[in-house]
DNA sequence: ATTAATTTTATGTCTAGACATAATCGAGTC
DNA sequence: GACTCGATTATGTCTAGACATAAAATTAAT
């Protein structure tokens, strides 16, 4: 009978949705809807923080709690290790280290990461396979002081990308797809022609401390990304 | 001095990184770490359910806590409405409107989006512009019965985007992004050559009781989607 | 040995009350 | 009018205690 906090983050999405409560309008307080619903003011709080996260209210001290006026949402993607989105699909995985070679990192890409010109680098090179078909080329840049123990990696066993998931700790990072043509060595590992529109990846990740890895994932045409609102 | 709930994740997050709490090992339980950071329980359940929502550890009732194995991240995108997109990069937007009629929707994009053979719809493309530079090219199908009064809109001075975001209620969708190759129309509207790789972004929009909306969205080269982790 | 019923336990959530904190509002001042 | 400063107020968080619930662990029954 008694009504938990998700019940009453329902009931307020409800209000919202139906414009009840429109957009931009300033919704009563804890203490008052505590009392609408018979329940403390601690499980209100619990309901709209919920919501506040998703982006339907925006609440501030004092100046109380407001329907969001375009209600931003965020859409999410689960950011798996290749292996697993391949595996995800049904598919059997496998890879090939292409090449790893301590190469100097060339200055634009060095800039990005935010490295300085003494910071030591290692190039891995890696195509995977999804049914023995390829799936994605990876050009992966890794700094050896953000990832210690990585020279001695088995790369032929285990990803670059999974050992560093697991090996290293991460916070943040970016994200960025676009559509490229494919370029020269792209064409060859993916088997597609010159040219032809490529979903690219680009990803940043950082340490507590130092930036960690560069990399540029070229997937075979075809790829989707899937996001969820 | 007291520790307060975002101490409490810091420090447990600490742990995790430096493998005190090595992955799909289990950690003390709620009381335990309550007497030993001296808070109450509700405060470590706080911090510890926190970790969870980002998918650092998983709880189960009974089975306790445990370091997830690969920390399954969520990177997150803010979906703005393209006027906010093309302004936050501080550029001029305007739209004009292409095209928009009640026409029969093909069968396969129908399938899609869940409709049945009498459902009304309406299609609408418009062409967005970022400093009177082609931005993106919308070609969209709009669900009327999932989306009231959409007939009155004026598109002339609202996208149907923006129009929909305030007047409709949806909860859910999907955004699925791919590259590919310029259409005819596209190449035309975007100003750029046939078969020039671009980002597309197909998504599909339902509300609590109807499918909504379905749109195909073709950004002009060089377009970039950037998502945080 | 397998299955079913029971106990145990860690997390999930609620309550009532308290204090902290940000931000607005209003009063008084220049 | 513009400004400062204190009072007010809604949210943010903490506490201690309680009960709910899911699931593991144990015991009893087949």
């Amino acid at each position: 009978m008694a009504m938990t906090w998700q019940d009453i983050r329902a009931e307020a999405l409800r209000r919202i949705q139906r414009r009840e409560w429109p957009p931009s309008a300033q919704i009563p307080n804890e203490a008052d809807l505590a009392r609408e619903f018979g329940v403390s003011r601690a499980t209100v709080n619990r309901a709209l923080g919920a919501l506040a996260e998703e982006g339907f209210l925006e609440r501030r001290r004092k100046a109380g709690t407001r329907v969001a006026l375009l209600p931003q949402r965020r859409a999410q993607m689960a950011i798996p290790v290749i292996r697993q989105e391949v595996e995800a699909r049904g598919q059997s995985f496998s890879m090939s280290l292409v090449a790893r070679a301590r190469t100097p990192m060339p200055p634009p890409l060095r800039a990005a990461l935010g490295l300085g010109e003494t910071a030591p680098v290692e190039r891995v090179q890696t195509l995977f396979l999804a049914d023995s078909r390829p799936f994605a080329f990876e050009d992966r840049w890794v700094h050896l002081d953000g990832a210690p123990g990585f020279e001695q990696a088995p790369l032929d066993r285990i990803s670059a990308n999974e050992w560093l998931v697991q090996e290293t700790a991460f916070d943040r990072g970016t994200l960025d797809y676009s559509a490229e043509p494919a370029g020269t060595t792209e064409a060859r590992h993916l088997g597609c022609a010159e040219g032809t529109p490529l979903m690219i990846l680009d990803r940043r990740t950082y340490g507590p401390e130092y930036p960690v890895t560069l990399v540029r994932l070229a997937f075979a045409p075809g790829y989707r990304v899937r996001l969820e609102i």
